[in-house]
DNA sequence: TCTGGGGTCCTAGGGCGA
DNA sequence: TCTGTCGCCCTAGGACCC
């Protein structure tokens, strides 16, 4: 049996637990530079789309008097690692799918009722985090998703936890979800199947292997497969990742190309942190510059550029230097920038590098990094700095309702006033 | 004024060597 | 020497996820 374990609306829980006053009230959660909803509480969910522009709702969130949040990734990620400690002590088999998701293996548990562990789960999640769980236990993964919506769904009935335990349920469960909700099946499939009169997961089973492969290729496949019951999704050890992106969309246009270095080595520096974090080194950086996509007045642009590094390199100064290349030949003047990004890409294990004949990466780098990250460890994030870097910090981040870091930052601690 | 960010996997198609 | 075919590798683009 898999369980997938699923934070119910996580990023409004999370507020929730440090601002209980939040409970039963409309909670919506904004993107970077208060952007878009990226979550909202379910009593928000009648009045609020997923990915709103905030701007166009300031009337909705009045009117129905939702409280609004800046996205607080420090606060989120600590409660995550909070939750996924406590699911890991009840399975040996864990894959964290996402910062609100884990699916758990149970082998070897015939003899334990499953349901009674998940309420156990549950509680003991609820109990000691604060944040609600919805489980869903079946044969596959995909058919455990469908079992955690039928127990998010259901919670009255379900108590929040669900069970696909037999092939009723299994046809139950199938002839209830639309297809647009079966995980793997996204926008641009179900319409397609719309088309075709598919409207229910059950529908989609009943295809022909010709038809999914020819039209959904092998991930759908698969996906229909998990679905009739067989297993054909691994659970996945943790790998290193492949790529890492930082990009941003800008608080205001900027039209000069200094402006735009100062950020993209920003970028470069923290791809090359996050590289050093893995113990990768990448070969290539993708650099991309957009215009305002949202501003039809003003002339569009979008260009990238993949940098092939002579050498591999997790080297802050290198990786800056590689990308403010790659920014030189793209950008044009005369453009509105609101968006930029560096992409690190094809890496190689920093153990494990092969010296180039006619030039290698800076080998006091290497000590001179392992500083800056140590320094950086103690004395706070980014303070430490490349003087290309905008030292002043001119730049700020839109986040004008951001919540404390009550968990990982020691001034912004809780504090509770006796009287 | 104001519309996110960070990932993965798969396929098609082109280049290239055997 | 020329041409066709096959397989491999790479890349761009499209689909999906949270």
């Amino acid at each position: 049996m898999i369980a997938l374990i699923d934070c119910n609306n996580f990023y409004a829980s999370c507020e929730r637990v440090f601002n209980p006053d939040l409970n039963g009230k409309p909670v919506v959660i904004l993107s970077n530079n208060d952007g878009c909803v990226i979550a909202r509480s379910n009593e928000a969910k009648p009045f609020v789309p997923m990915g709103a522009p905030a701007f166009q709702y300031k009337e909705v969130f009045i009117q129905h008097d939702i409280k609004i949040f800046s996205s607080n990734f420090a606060l989120y990620g600590d409660m995550s690692a909070r939750v996924m400690n406590i699911l890991s002590t009840f399975s040996p088999k864990i894959e964290i799918y996402s910062i609100d998701e884990a699916f758990l293996q149970f082998e070897g548990f015939q003899y334990t009722n499953l349901y009674n562990y998940g309420l156990e789960i549950k509680q003991k999640v609820q109990k000691s985090t604060g944040i609600p769980i919805s489980i869903g236990f079946a044969e596959t993964k995909a058919l455990a998703k469908v079992a955690n919506k039928i127990a998010k769904k259901f919670p009255t009935e379900t108590k929040g936890v669900y069970m696909i335990d037999s092939e009723e349920k299994r046809l139950k469960a199938l002839k209830w979800l639309p297809v647009e909700d079966v995980w793997g099946i996204g926008r641009k499939f179900s319409k397609k199947l719309l088309k075709l009169g598919v409207q229910r997961a059950f529908q989609f089973t009943q295809l022909s292997d010709y038809w999914v492969k020819k039209n959904m290729s092998v991930v759908g496949l698969r996906l229909k497969r998990e679905l009739l019951g067989e297993p054909n999704l691994e659970m996945e050890e943790p790998r290193k990742k492949q790529n890492i992106a930082t990009t941003r969309s800008f608080e205001k246009d900027y039209t000069n190309i200094e402006e735009l270095k100062e950020r993209v080595t920003t970028f470069a520096v923290t791809c090359a942190e996050k590289l050093r974090k893995q113990k990768s080194c990448c070969n290539a950086l993708l650099v991309f510059v957009h215009t305002n996509f949202h501003k039809n007045q003003h002339q569009q642009y979008f260009k990238n550029i993949v940098v092939k590094l002579p050498f591999p390199s997790n080297s802050s100064i290198e990786l800056a230097r590689f990308a403010n290349v790659g920014l030189e030949k793209i950008f044009v003047q005369g453009f509105h920038y609101k968006k930029a990004g560096v992409i690190a890409m094809n890496f190689t294990p920093e153990a494990n590098i092969q010296l180039n004949f006619f030039e290698n990466s800076n080998p006091k780098h290497k000590l001179l990094m392992a500083a800056m990250d140590k320094l950086n460890n103690e004395i706070g994030q980014h303070k430490i700095k490349l003087a290309s870097q905008d030292l002043d910090r001119t730049w700020k981040m839109r986040q004008e309702k951001r919540s404390p870091r009550y968990t990982t930052k020691l001034s912004e601690v809780i504090t509770v006033n006796a009287t």
